[in-house]
RNA sequence: GGGCGUAUAGCUCAGCUGGUUAGAGCGUUGCAUUGACAUUGCAAAGGUCUCCCGUUCAAUUCGGGAUACGCCUACCA
């Protein structure tokens, strides 16, 4: 083995081999017992991996090789998803910037051709991504949203909901005319989630629509207010009560308009002129008041956000240009009161950032509360049953009030790229169906909103509703995504889960946080600040990018990564490298191919006490690991063997092996379990060493993961005594020793000269002096029942045994006692506050009688620790 | 405006259902080093657990409030 870990050496082979040995297929494992299925998430099929997809697929590739090893079949699911409107947007800049062309020049077919591929081309790409993670996932199970067999299943699910009709005739896909988003550059319809909000200044305009009109409103647009239909004020408005009801005949710079003054509760008396301009066309509250009051809709702004014929000379300008016309020809009548800055929120395309238009449009809804089948509440009803348990716990209130508050969900979208929707007109006929209903029909143009492809990920990657991994693997028990998408995902993934195959999607819904960068910042291209995780792993090795990524991350909290933490993790790979090193030296080469598990744990013979210590800490970390990670708790599973590892194995025990000697039995075991153990965290170093142990014929992927086993010789005792504190006092001794050495300035190479009054603990220490001798570089070692102080050395307490080392001459007597003085000051302080506690009859009275033992015999010890501390205070004086 | 979250060592964070002389990693300081590993070892310094009030025998932990900072959401034109 190389001194040095070099992952680039190994991983690529070692991936290799994992993919050809076919075990990422759940059908090829063998001897399972039960299954364990996660379906990735598919990321956007235009671009590449990123550190937010990595962090995810770490979770996910842990999980899996897991319980993998846990000897179930595990299906771990991936693919990508076609992304329409950014794919789109995406392939649209490239053969502009690569040919000058827009798809228009390419035409509806070709252009599509050419995206297919394109996403094609890039999935490639990013699959190989996927596997630099060590993504055990079955590429041959692999899945594109656009792939006609998952497209075919989104379609028969529009079908099947578009005849989804209550006895009202209303259906559960409808098409209607309603306000909705649309961004005027991507040139199509958007749900309410596909838009973000922007802070900006604006101008907030107080005006009069005509001399003849009584009072004046404020707009933020007032090019939309060519299309106002009516005034809403508070009905508790005095100022504005005796108008309800009236109707005003308006010449609004040169338009006629029809103004009737409605009520509405929701008008805040004190925003402006307490009066609203109602815009039904072009806002979507105004749109909800035009619905209640029946109030005619006059379409102002075309999809080119222009001004539509019929508006005199606006007619034709773009949105903008008419603002600045409308505001114009205000002042220039003197109708315009007003003019704040005003700051308020601007609607713009997620994909695009160019500023929404709310328009009126022809779109398909999906019907969320729909009587036949209510969506939303089969939803709520689901989360709040823990039908999909959500982890963490906090994002279930998160899920149920976007539950709550969910629209209509706009489902078509004016672009080009994706399913095209199975809609079929020929004069004033419509037909749903997968297939042309025949000569002279023609289709819908409109495709289906991404969401409404990928929300059927859980049941279209398997082959709905009849395929054999359907039967198999549907529902699956783990869902992972970011906690950024749960409003997009989860929840579309949910009811359309619920609706089609009337049982929830997954069992657990786990939420990852954002990656960000060292200073807890975005990470963006052009701050510069980003990880690029190929790079990353070329540098330190995928299981420290891993391990970063795992480490320190908890459920739905964002990650602060830094190259030095990467580089922290591979100084720890290279740990595990060189243990593994160590104790291949050490064994004989007979024992090294002995099979994990031959070691009788029970079995007491020959036992040192560190062997049983470092077996019993081995027990313990088996157990947390496996609860842990059960638990999602992947941090405090590799915290805690983190510092098994290397705090506990290789600082002591491996130390004290090297005194002790004849281990190899036990070494072959402990190296054995912690290879299993890390397995999922950093997959290729622990193969790595696997293999040099075991050669190619066995995989650590597929070993079975280490069992919990219960016995007197492992299972720690208490924390005073037992074989957990018999070594606690040792390294205690031990440490103490070494840090006297190192406060008095005493060089390494110098041996000192120990005696140990040890009580009824010298027989243990006896067993044990080498070991301190050794560790604590001592020449002689004397242990007694009772010792008394030699002269010219100083001392320490450790659970009542006082330790003596001779420092005749090295010593600095000055500074022995400001470090006493210094202890004797905080025994005090702790002695009194312990005496103080267990005199207070309130204390003795209510608390738990265990609890009052527990104080009481700290309180014994710290008081004999005391009285030994000025002992050898006295001594020094 | 509504909702959620976070405030613990210089930095990044653990600390579950209240009782620990409050922990880790990184960083810092001192010492060491060709024998598994300098991608190392040993030792040490460093915290009135944001503030106030309450519940309790006991609060970093539970409740209320304040302050600060995040994130999500929204139809004040």
């Amino acid at each position: 083995m190389d001194k040095a870990y070099e992952p680039n050496l190994y991983e690529d082979n070692i991936y290799k081999r994992w993919e050809e040995s076919g075990l990422f297929n759940p059908d090829n494992l063998t001897n399972t017992k039960g299954r364990y299925v996660n379906l990735l998430p598919p990321p956007n099929a235009n671009g590449e991996m990123h550190v937010g997809h990595a962090s995810g697929y770490v979770v996910m590739d842990l999980l899996g090789r897991y319980h993998r090893m846990k000897g179930e079949k595990v299906l771990l699911l991936p693919g990508k998803d076609h992304a329409g409107i950014q794919s789109q947007v995406v392939y649209e800049k490239k053969i502009k910037k690569e040919q000058g062309i827009s798809r228009h020049d390419l035409g509806r077919e070709k252009f599509y051709n050419e995206i297919f591929a394109f996403c094609k081309d890039r999935s490639q790409y990013m699959r190989s991504q996927e596997k630099k993670i060590g993504l055990s996932a079955d590429w041959s199970r692999e899945k594109f949203t656009m792939d006609p067999d998952l497209v075919k299943i989104v379609l028969d699910t529009f079908v099947q909901m578009y005849n989804e009709v209550d006895n009202k005739g209303n259906r559960l896909i409808y098409r209607g005319d309603r306000i909705i988003n649309w961004c005027p550059r991507c040139f199509t319809a958007l749900s309410d989630v596909e838009v973000e909000h922007e802070e900006q200044m604006t101008k907030l305009y107080t005006f009069k629509y005509s001399n003849d009109f009584p009072f004046t409103i404020s707009t933020t647009r007032p090019e939309t207010k060519l299309g106002d239909t009516a005034v809403a004020v508070n009905e508790k408005d005095k100022r504005y009560k005796k108008y309800i009801g009236q109707e005003f005949k308006v010449d609004f710079v040169g338009v006629p308009l029809t103004i009737k003054i409605i009520p509405d509760h929701e008008v805040d008396m004190n925003f402006g002129t307490g009066a609203l301009g109602v815009t039904p066309a072009h806002s979507a509250v105004d749109w909800e008041m035009a619905q209640k009051n029946n109030l005619p809709i006059v379409k102002v702004i075309n999809e080119q956000a222009r001004i539509y014929p019929g508006f005199g000379k606006f007619s034709g300008l773009s949105a903008s240009e008419a603002r600045t016309a409308v505001v114009e020809e205000l002042r220039a009548n003197g109708l315009l009161e007003k003019e704040e800055e005003y700051l308020n929120n601007l609607s713009v395309c997620e994909r695009c950032k160019t500023p929404i238009e709310p328009l009126v449009s022809k779109q398909w809804f999906v019907n969320v509360d729909h009587a036949n089948f209510s969506l939303k509440k089969s939803a709520r009803k689901a989360i709040e049953k823990e039908e999909i348990k959500i982890y963490p716990e906090r994002f279930k209130d998160v899920m149920l009030s976007w539950i709550d508050n969910v629209r209509d969900w706009c489902i078509s979208r004016q672009i080009w790229w994706g399913p095209q929707i199975p809609v079929w007109y020929k004069g004033d006929e419509m037909v749903a169906s997968v297939d042309s209903p025949g000569e002279g029909w023609k289709q819908d143009e409109d495709t289906f909103d991404t969401w409404f492809s990928s929300g059927q990920w859980a049941y279209s990657t398997l082959g709905y509703p009849t395929g054999k991994d359907y039967q198999e693997f549907y529902p699956s028990d783990v869902m992972i995504m970011g906690r950024d998408i749960l409003p997009f995902w989860a929840f579309r993934m949910i009811i359309l889960g619920l609706y089609c195959t009337g049982e929830v999607p997954f069992k657990n819904l786990y939420f990852t946080g954002l990656v960000r960068d060292e200073n807890g910042q975005k990470m963006s291209k052009s701050k510069g600040n980003g990880i690029e995780p190929i790079e990353i792993i070329n540098k330190y090795g995928t299981d420290a990018v891993r391990l970063s990524l795992l480490i320190g991350n908890t459920p739905g909290n964002d990650l602060n990564l830094g190259e030095q933490k990467i580089a922290g993790f591979r100084n720890f790979s290279n740990k595990l490298w060189n243990i593994a090193r160590f104790i291949m030296t050490v064994i004989p080469t007979e024992a090294i191919r002995r099979v994990e598990g031959s070691l009788d744990l029970a079995r007491d013979d020959k036992k040192t006490l560190a062997d049983k210590w470092i077996l019993s800490k081995l027990n313990e970390v088996i157990k947390s690991t496996s609860e842990n990670i059960e638990q999602f708790n992947f941090s405090q599973a590799g915290e805690q063997l983190r510092d098994f590892t290397w705090n506990e194995l290789a600082d002591w025990y491996l130390e004290i092996a090297k005194i002790e000697g004849e281990k190899s039995e036990i070494l072959n075991y402990l190296l054995n379990t912690i290879l299993k153990l890390w397995h999922p965290f950093m997959p290729f170093v622990t193969e790595q060493i696997w293999t040099e142990i075991y050669g190619k014929d066995r995989m650590l992927m597929v070993e079975r993961w280490p069992v919990f086993v219960a016995s007197d010789a492992t299972t720690p005792g208490k924390p005073e005594g037992g074989v957990a504190g018999d070594f606690e006092l040792l390294k205690n001794i031990i440490t103490g020793i070494r840090s006297l050495r190192a406060e008095n300035k005493i060089e390494p190479v110098k041996k000192l000269n120990a005696i140990i009054s040890a009580g009824d603990k010298a027989g243990l220490l006896q067993e044990n002096a080498e070991i301190i001798k050794v560790l604590a570089r001592l020449e002689n070692l004397q242990i007694e029942e009772s010792a008394i102080k030699p002269e010219g050395s100083i001392g320490f307490v450790e659970s009542g045994v006082e330790v003596f080392v001779d420092l005749s001459g090295v010593v600095d007597i000055e500074k022995e006692k400001v470090r006493l003085e210094k202890e004797k000051q905080e025994l005090e302080k702790y002695v009194s506050g312990l005496a103080g506690k267990l005199s207070n009859k309130e204390f003795v009275n209510n608390a738990p009688p265990a609890v009052v033992e527990k104080e009481q015999h700290k309180l014994n010890e710290a008081k004999d620790k005391l009285a030994k501390v000025i002992n050898q205070l006295e001594g020094l004086r």
